[in-house]
DNA sequence: TTGTTAACTTAGAACTTCCCTA
DNA sequence: TAGGGAAGTTCTAAGTTAACAA
């Protein structure tokens, strides 16, 4: 594509200043080179001198008709003054690896980041700096913390008022000509007179084991057989594909999502205190007081921000909802909520303490109750339903600085909620009081429910399961689209390569973005708002993110998607170096590094390339050609399935790597690594032991080399540790089944043993220690039991094959204690990749997929051992 | 042209179950 | 056989992206 194709007379403009909230990069003089049209190599060129950037004038917020909708919503909600509103309810890690960067062949240790997790006053930008930054993303509804109620008794008029504006909003876009709107009454008296008309497009496929037809889909309320639920997978991938990717069904039929139980008021006794006296606190601020005390004892209620918007939103509760005692409370740090803390522990402990038949028959009970919302019928196929259970209400946990944390979300109900279900299919009956919000009947989308969250304005889906057939298929879909960039790669690159020098700025600034999208396999880096955590990606980095070290290194250090940190010290093209030098000149580190990208631009410019081509494609497809390479270069041959294993989880965390997928380090990891390394050490022991045993059988042995060297990390403290706590559990273990034994014959009647029995298994081990400690030092040994020298040597093989196991899996544990293997195993490695590894090393796929992967990827499982990403 | 919305994927935390060791 | 810790699963926040609207 021509670099001019972006070149409009708004190119002058820093992006950044476009997006921003009126206050646009000026102030700075005329000196801020980056500002111009064109690019050079050298930030002092002459070329620098370009006109002042154009500033936007500050714009108030604009109100689209959603958003609108939304604030109208809202204000009803504010307006109602109805009694009866029931409130709704890091440790651094050091990872450094080298691996091979993604599409060169040259090991390098560019993505060998490392990667730490943010600290709570971790890198973050001055509030100045924030306010500088565009503000783009869609404002929140307004706060509102009481609500109409909606019950299903309520007058329509109240629900005329919110569904006309809602059917506006839901059909505003693609889609109006598809998607017919009804009303409740509309939909339950349709679905009588058509339930029976059902366009069943399901394709069963011929079973590839035994060539016979799979069995047509299930009627509805035939017996349920798990061995016949097996049979029923549907093989959309041996289907005949007939997708336009805009239909996404013909039929659907469900029950609707699952509403949390009303709130169960605490026990009289349990109250919060203020100012050391108990508050008697009705239902509604009672709830949400127990939202907050329950969350005593994490980092949450340790956080000024998360407390500072629990408080202000239990304030508003309080004010319609006030203590029946008529204590005032306006301060947070008069709070006492221990009390409903200890009770919530208390009850707690009460489940856990339940007899294993007790917890199965509770589950049992939840099963029944949620069985018909579990699955839906898709096209007349069974299919699993994911998250068919709507949220509770509770504190929003927002991740990272995000401004609303501790914010209250309300209790969603039924009027908050549209289904999407198949025309003439029977309306699902909420479990609770109230009505829809609305029914649609939207094919071209996958959606069973939605609704919008009080805290952020932000949509909740209610999808399918991931191992159906629609997240399958997209899911295939996306590995099928990574795979064909590897026809389009190299052009990409070259081009890239060549724009990094290009005299138009943007275009040197989008290639110096593809350039750390493709190789650091960043995230496309979408502008947010100032109401959101201050995070970024690539293109909305800023200047205080990026620093540069002569002669070749960039040092990136910003806090990511979930505020996780991204650190890494890399050696880029010398042409990428000074590209970074020339958009850095003359701006200030609040400043957008790359002011003339943003997704968008880069995503279009991707497509012209290839279809569907985007930012987030080179991710899948760097990790996915990355973990090929990785274990087609470091399976090793002949080896046992450990270290087979081993090899292949090391490929999976060299991708965990590269996208910077981290996890908090186990609590106990620096403990059970200890106890692992004693237990080596107890093998080593035992090996040295053995040693010394054919050494003193036969002197010939210690010119053998598998067993002359001696273990290395085993000192004489150490060992005479060791020895005195293997006496000391000898003895304990005689002490226990001298009781035991003793017990027994009592109940049988008979007399106990003496202590003397005890006293002489007791010297016995005593004595055994003496000897053994006599054997220290001296590199010779003797059994209690003799034993022939091949049975010895068998054993050293064993322990050898042991501790090279013990060893390996030692090493695995360490290496990945902060590096989250499940994300990229889950999202961006191509099944298939692991399912021919598999099948080639003879490793069973169990051992690497968990049941959930199995049924998330089945589609995947019948590549040939040959198959390569 | 630019910002917004809706729909979807990706992500770590939190919770639950399983398995191994003592 | 309990209980501690790891692995597996669920939950929901936080991204990306295409289409749409002003």
């Amino acid at each position: 594509m021509s670099s001019d194709a972006y070149m409009s007379s708004d190119d002058d403009r820093p992006l950044g200043s476009l997006q921003n909230d009126g206050k646009a990069n000026t102030g700075r003089g005329t000196a801020n080179g980056y500002a111009k049209e064109e690019a050079s190599d050298s930030p002092m060129s002459e070329d620098e001198d370009m006109p002042l950037s154009q500033v936007t004038a500050p714009k108030s917020e604009p109100v689209t008709p959603a958003k609108s909708l939304r604030r109208k919503r809202a204000a009803a909600l504010d307006s109602s003054s109805e009694d009866d509103d029931t409130p709704l309810a890091s440790s651094p890690v050091k990872q450094s690896a080298a691996i091979s960067m993604p599409g060169t062949s040259k090991a390098s240790t560019v993505n060998g980041h490392k990667a730490v997790k943010a600290e709570s006053d971790g890198k973050r930008s001055s509030t100045a700096a924030k306010k500088k930054r565009a503000s783009t993303k869609k404002g929140p509804p307004q706060k509102k913390l009481k609500r109409e109620d909606h019950d299903a008794s309520e007058s329509p008029a109240s629900e005329g008022e919110e569904s006309t504006p809602v059917k506006k909003e839901k059909v505003s876009r693609k889609r109006k000509s598809k998607v017919k709107e009804e009303t409740d009454a509309e939909v339950e008296e349709a679905g009588k007179s058509k339930s029976a008309k059902k366009r069943a497009v399901s394709k069963k496929v011929k079973d590839g084991a035994d060539g016979s037809a799979t069995p047509q889909p299930k009627k509805k309320g035939k017996v349920k057989d798990e061995a016949e639920d097996e049979e029923e997978v549907y093989k959309w991938w041996e289907a005949q594909q007939n997708n336009d990717g805009e239909v996404k069904w013909q039929t659907l039929e469900h029950n609707g999502v699952i509403f949390p139980p009303p709130y169960e008021p605490l026990p009289s006794n349990v109250k919060m205190r203020y100012k050391g006296k108990e508050v008697d606190l009705p239902l509604e601020s009672e709830e949400v007081a127990g939202f907050y005390a329950a969350m005593l004892e994490t980092e949450h209620a340790q956080d000024a921000t998360f407390n500072k918007n629990f408080f202000e939103d239990w304030l508003k509760v309080l004010q319609d909802h006030p203590p029946r005692n008529k204590i005032k409370i306006t301060n947070f740090e008069d709070c006492d909520f221990r009390p409903m803390f200890e009770h919530f522990e208390a009850e707690k402990a009460k489940k856990k303490a339940l007899s294993t038949a007790e917890k199965k028959e509770l589950k049992k009970q939840k099963d029944a109750f949620e069985e018909k919302y579990v699955t839906c019928l898709l096209d007349g196929r069974k299919e699993k339903v994911g998250n068919f259970r709507v949220e509770p209400p509770g504190l929003f946990r927002g991740r990272g600085d995000h401004p609303k944390k501790g914010a209250l979300k309300f209790r969603v109900r039924p009027d908050d909620i549209t289904i999407n279900i198949g025309e003439g299919t029977p309306i699902p009956v909420p479990n609770m009081p109230g009505h829809w919000k609305a029914i649609v009947h939207d094919q071209t989308v996958t959606w069973l429910a939605n609704w919008v969250e009080n805290v952020n304005g932000n949509y909740k889906y209610v999808f399918l399961a991931a191992g159906s057939s629609l997240k399958g298929q997209s899911d295939m879909q996306k590995f099928e689209k990574a795979r064909e960039l590897k026809n389009h790669v190299d052009r990409i690159r070259k081009d890239y390569s060549a724009d990094l020098r290009s005299k138009v700025m943007a275009d040197r600034q989008r290639a110096t973005a593809m350039y750390f999208i493709d190789k650091l396999a960043l995230r496309a880096g979408n502008e947010k708002g100032e109401d959101e955590a201050d995070t970024v990606g690539c293109c909305s980095l800023r200047c205080e993110h990026v620093t540069l070290e002569a002669p070749d290194f960039l040092i990136f250090d910003f806090l990511g998607k979930d505020s996780i940190r991204y650190y890494n010290r890399v050696s880029v093209d010398p042409q990428v170096f000074k590209n970074i030098k020339l958009f850095k000149d003359n701006k200030e580190d609040s400043d957008n590094l790359f002011d003339r990208v943003n997704t968008s631009l880069l995503n279009k410019h991707l497509a012209s390339y290839m279809k569907g081509l985007t930012a987030k494609v080179f991710r899948t497809y760097n990790a996915s050609i990355t973990f090929q390479q990785q274990l087609d270069e470091g399976t090793p041959m002949n080896a046992t399935i450990q270290e087979k294993l081993n090899a292949y989880n090391h490929a999976n965390r060299m991708v965990a790597i590269l996208c910077n997928h981290q996890r908090s380090a186990p609590k106990t990891h620096e403990q059970s690594m200890g106890k692992m390394r004693d237990r080596l050490r107890s093998l080593k022991y035992d090996r040295m032991k053995l040693r010394h045993v054919l050494f003193n059988t036969d002197p010939k042995y210690k010119k053998q080399k598998q067993y002359a060297d001696d273990e290395s990390d085993l000192d004489d403290d150490w060992i005479e540790d060791h020895e005195k706590s293997l006496k000391n559990k000898e003895i304990e273990k005689a002490e226990k089944k001298f009781a035991k034994d003793n017990e027994k014959l009592v109940q049988e009647g008979n007399e106990p043993q003496p202590d003397s029995v005890l006293q002489e298994k007791i010297e016995a081990a005593e004595a055994e220690y003496k000897r053994v400690a006599k054997e220290r030092g001296t590199g010779k040994a003797k059994l209690k039991r003799d034993r022939p020298p091949e049975k010895i040597e068998e054993t050293v093989q064993k322990l050898d094959e042991k501790i090279k196991t013990f060893k390996l899996q030692m090493d695995d544990r360490e290496a990945g204690k902060e590096v989250a293997l499940g994300t990229s195993k889950i999202n961006y490695l191509d099944p298939r990749i692991t399912a021919a590894w598999c099948s080639a090393h003879n490793v069973p796929i169990e051992k690497i997929f968990s049941k959930t992967l199995l049924v998330k990827f089945p589609w995947a499982m019948e590549v040939d051992d040959a198959w390569k990403f």
